[in-house]
This record gives C-alpha cells, sequence and structure tokens, in this order.
DNA sequence: TTGTAAGCGTTATCAG
DNA sequence: CTGATAACGCTTACAA
C-alpha cells in the first residue's frame, strides 16, 4: 500500500516527520528531509487524498455543473476551468444536468456532502420563481458542517452574495441590435432564450432598449421565444414568418437558433442578409461554417471559466473576501449574415 | 457536521447500526430501521464519501481522460461516460491531456493514488514506440495497494489485457473508400490522422488496402500526414495539390482535417464534389452545416462512452471477469461533398 | 440482532 | 527539531 508509515519506517524517521517534510509546515532539519525525500523517491509514494481530506476537510475537488457537455458552448468554458484548476492543484468532478433544475439542485446537494472544496455553477434557476429564489439564495450558505463552501456562477450574477463571471448580457444584446440598426434596419426580430434564464431575460431587455432608444418601437409580435437549441430557433422562425409581419433582420439570442432560424429562411427560399439579416450571440465555431457565415457577439468562453476558477481559488485562501463579479467584454464579429462585406472565413483552431 | 453518529444517536442506535442500515450488510430490525431512517431524514444527513472510501477503499469516483474537451468528438463521448456513471453511482473525475503523453502519464498516475475506482482513458499512446508499449502495458496492471484499478480505453483496443469499446478503423476507413470507389474515383488521396496514433494508423491501412482489392495500386505521395485538427486538413491539401498529382478524390481520417482540405481547395476556386470529392470520418455535427456538407462515417460516440462505464462498472463489480473488446458498428453518411445526390439537411439537434 | 472497538492514511497537538 | 498519539467519519470484525 506504500503509506505513510512506509516512508517514515523506511527513513528511520516517524510519520510525524514525513508529514512535516511534505506540507512544509514545521521545519525538519536539513538531514531527516534528506533522508524522507529519498524513502518518498524510492518507494514512488504519493500522498493519499482520501486520508489527507479526511483530516484537513480539503479534497482539492472542484465541482462542475454545466447543462451540457454536448454543446459548443460549455466545453470551451470547461477547458478555461480545467486549465486554470491544474494551476491552482484542483481537480474537477463534473456534472451535466441537461437544463433540469432537479437535477440541478440533486447535484449541488451531491457536492455538499462530498466535501469538494468549491462549485462552478452555471445555473438553469429563475429568480423570478419563488422557490428557485429560495434555492439561489441558499447557494450563499452552503456549507458541510463547519466548512462553508463557496459557488461561482458563471455567465451572469445569480446572486448579489457570489462571486460571478459574468458578461452584460444587455450591453452584448444592445451590439447586435446596434449593428443591425446602423445596417439601416427598421424591423427588427428577435428569437429570444426563455425568459427564465437571467440570459434570456437581459438579453431581451437590450434588444428592445436599444431600439426604443433608435426611436424604433418594438413590436413583441416579433419576438419568438426559443429554447436556446437550433431545432428552436427553426421552429421560432417558422412561426415569426406565419406571422405576415414584415421584418428584414433577426437577432437570435444565441448562435444555435440563429443557425436554426437561417436554415428555415433558406428552405424557404429567403436569400441571407439580402432578405433577412441574421445575428446570434456567442460566436461558437460552427457559426463559421454556414453558408452565409453567422454575425455573431463574442463571448470569450474560455476566460470565463478560467477566471471562474481564479475567483474559486482566491476565495477557498481567503473564505472573507467580499463577492467579486467579474463582467468580461464582449465583442461584435460580423460575418456575411449580416453585411456582404462582413467575414466569411471558417474557424479552422481549436476544435 | 451531522455525522453518522448524530444519526446514531437521534435515534438512538449505535453508528454501527446506522451504517448496516445504509449499507444492507447485516439484517437490521424493521424497528430499529425506521427509527435510523426517520433520522436520517430528519437531520437531512448524507454519507460522507471521503470517510466511506478512507475504510471501504472506494470512492465512486472514475477517471476520465480525453486529449480534448474542446472538440466536437470528446464531449458526444463524455455524455455517455456520464449518463451511464450516474447510473452506476459514479462521479467523474475528467481531465484533458491535450494529446501530450506526459500529461496522459501524469493524469494517470495521479489517479492511481487518488483512490478512484477505474479510468476510462482516450489515449494518445503509440503501439509501435518502446517507452510507450512499456506504458500501455502498465495500464494493465495499475494498482493502489492491494486493490487494481481497472482501465477501459476508448476508440480502439491498445491492449488486449484492457477493456476497451473501439471501433474496426479498418473497415470504417474501407467504407469511406469503397464510396469513393463506387462513384467511380481511382486517383484517390489520403490525409491520414498521425501515423503513431492506432486510429490514424488504421485507417490508413483500410485505405491502403481497399484500393489494392478494387485493383487500383496506392500512390503513397497521395498520402499526407495530418494531426486531426481542421488547419492541419486545410495544410494537407495545399501540399497535395503543391505535388501536381492528379486526384479526383480525398478521403480525410476526420471531419475535422476533411472541411480543413474543403476550405483548401475551395480557396483554389475547386468545386467539390465536382472537381474533388471529399470524405471525413466520425460524423461530427459541423459536417453537416458547410456547403456541400461533408460525407463521413458515422461513429457512435455516445455510445462508446455510454458502454465503456458499462464494462467499467462491471469490472468493478467483478474484477475477475476476462477482458472485453467491444466493437461498435460505424455507418456510411452520403452528403453532397461526395455526391449530388447527398443529403444536406443541417444537424439541429443535440448541439 | 445489536453494540463495541479497531482500524483506514493523514494531519495536528503537545510533550519531550 | 522530533515523535507519540489523538482525532477525522466511516466500515467491519467480533463480542455480547
Amino acid at each position: 500500500m506504500t503509506g505513510i508509515k512506509d516512508v517514515a519506517s523506511r527513513a528511520g524517521v516517524s510519520i510525524a516527520t514525513v508529514s512535516n517534510v511534505i506540507n512544509n509546515r514545521k521545519p525538519v532539519s536539513p538531514e531527516l528531509r534528506e533522508r524522507v525525500c529519498e524513502a518518498i523517491e524510492a518507494l514512488n509514494y504519493e500522498v493519499n487524498p482520501v486520508g489527507r481530506g479526511l483530516k484537513s476537510n480539503r479534497t482539492n475537488q472542484v465541482g462542475v455543473i454545466v447543462p451540457f457537455f454536448n454543446q459548443v458552448f460549455f466545453p470551451a468554458i470547461l477547458r478555461g476551468i480545467q486549465e486554470a484548476g491544474e494551476k491552482y492543484g484542483f481537480q474537477l468532478l463534473v456534472f451535466e444536468t441537461g437544463g433540469n433544475m432537479e437535477k440541478e439542485r440533486a447535484h449541488v446537494r451531491f457536492l455538499q456532502h462530498a466535501w469538494i472544496d468549491g462549485i462552478v455553477l452555471a445555473s438553469f434557476a429563475n429568480r423570478e420563481n419563488i422557490s428557485e429564489r429560495e434555492y439561489i439564495r441558499s447557494l450563499g450558505h452552503i456549507r458541510n458542517g463547519r466548512k462553508k463552501i463557496p459557488v461561482v456562477t458563471l455567465e451572469n450574477a445569480l446572486d448579489p452574495g457570489l462571486d460571478a463571471v459574468a458578461i452584460d448580457n444587455e450591453k452584448a444584446a444592445a451590439r447586435a441590435v446596434a449593428h443591425l440598426l446602423e445596417l439601416g434596419h427598421k424591423q427588427i426580430a428577435h428569437i429570444a432564450g426563455p425568459e427564465r434564464l437571467q440570459t434570456g431575460k437581459y438579453r431581451r431587455i437590450g434588444f428592445q432598449n436599444t431600439l426604443l432608444e433608435a426611436g424604433v418601437h418594438p413590436d413583441t409580435r416579433l419576438i419568438e421565444e426559443g429554447d436556446y437549441s437550433p431545432s428552436g430557433g427553426y421552429r421560432c422562425a417558422e412561426r415569426l414568418l406565419e406571422k405576415k409581419l414584415p421584418f428584414t433582420a433577426v437577432f437570435a439570442a444565441n448562435d444555435q437558433m440563429a443557425i436554426g432560424a437561417m436554415r428555415a429562411f433558406m428552405d424557404r427560399g429567403l436569400r441571407i442578409p439580402e432578405d433577412v439579416a441574421v445575428i446570434g450571440m456567442d460566436n461558437n465555431f460552427p457559426s463559421t461554417l454556414t453558408s452565409p457565415a453567422l454575425s455573431s457577439i463574442d463571448i470569450p468562453k474560455y476566460e470565463m471559466g478560467r477566471q471562474a476558477m481564479e475567483l474559486l481559488a482566491a476565495r477557498v485562501e481567503n473564505p472573507e473576501r467580499p463577492p467579486e463579479v467579474r463582467s468580461l467584454d464582449t465583442k461584435l464579429i460580423v460575418r456575411k449574415s449580416t453585411s456582404p462585406k462582413g467575414d466569411d472565413s471558417w474557424e479552422l483552431h481549436n476544435w
């Protein structure tokens, strides 16, 4: 089993000394230190994290809860989390919710008892819902015995008491709409994300406010709510067309829905961008592959994951620090789906 | 801290009884069982996995090592692993190697000492390399003390002693080439995967053998080795063109390279499939989005992950069972990049 | 059927 | 500076 005892006996010291050498907690004489290191080397010993965790109340494991693995958005974030985690010595326990709140709660509950050191959470909770609001509040007070388990949320600041790496969804949506307005579009439809989600809600608000500020009255009939999936976007586009209301551009709350919508338009013989301009959000690589390529608002996904882990590590280090919400910047990417002068090169890296 | 002791004292029994109720190891009288359950309920108790792991030598955690998160291929597999893992009560500790063997070894080494119950591994090891061959052999004997840690490999049977969920790479490649031959192509180029990888090697062998069997002598100058990335595929296509050797079709060892190659051809004014037909392998969803859409060989990714976890669970249950290698079936998907009659609908689900 | 008590591998306290 | 030894939360002989 080659445990600390074996190292101790081989080095001819007590296990306490071995522990001290390993953890640099108390000074150890150079001579003994040398003997211990030699023994560790020779026996190929590595600390048993279970035993350590039992005593030290730390496992160096971080729980990560995301809605989906099989999408392009979250894997990119996961990379950032993982690489930063490696830097801080954290392993990742990853969980998928499929957008199901019951599963999300179950995962959180499990992690609470799993003695992990923190949670990175991309939540599907709805702040407007009373029961979920309760849940959100509870996230700020997850504790396993006397140990508080910090939670960092992704994409938006779910609760003022929680660390978060967010983007300004309103501003991001405004960027997309401003782009369409600049191109001369006045009748702009919106394929919204689920109203229950912060991202859906604030992107929609950004859409409406930007139109208002430009003196265009937003017609709510030109808003269709989707589920962030390509097929959902397809159906939203169909519903928009069925209304026979004129529109010359569509802002979809994510790339997946935008791509679904593009396909629906194309299937009906509409030309993009001549008949309908389309812009999405997230700037995922598949959006560069379609013809026309999809304009989008870039979200720094890797960076979002990286900084989330950074915040978590900082809080594990110092649980008393005030909650920090980082807002990452977004960027307009113009491709052919809105402008003939747009980019149409394919993203050939990082996938 | 609400531990087993609290439950015991609330129920007025010993901790042993609580443990027996939880684990169903020894019979407990209905009456006490009831009291214990009530206490567990009331205190919202959940077993501390660290304490349990220390004693029982199990953590219910499985290590998963994949080359990349940010690709479309592995996230799909990860889903299958996760969902099956949930069924068997396993959590996933996931690691990314970036295709770096040093990292892969380090992760395996870490997991060996992390007291996980098993490893699902998508390895980058090369069987032809002596040192790596040694490493591959060692995978069959990973043990933490007296406990053997089982390893299941993905994509190919790395070692006869290991469980694996594989596909028949030769046969899959043969499918692709046979399709091109049927379309009348004789001069077929191959953008190969890294020769050091099993997948690269056997897809290449499948390519060559199928040509030979069809009476076409494969010209090795028409083979370029890429790195499975889109940009790598792009460069391979450029190199093929520079040779000025005639070819009318290309089989790329994965979709990413095929897409890169398509772009290279299109950038030079070649029409697909009229001037060059292109087929890939893996059948990832982005391949449906390009114009023309990419023909491919479908690999059941989700199923691969699911069955890997199934094998692992079976082995944890019974370490003595003989190694099992499952070979999953592949399927030809014809799209416009090889045939005008091919499919060109977009994949609008599962991403 | 139930309880007592001995570990599992580590860290931390405290006495030498 | 070093070494016994007592936890940590749980499982499991073994005793009752």
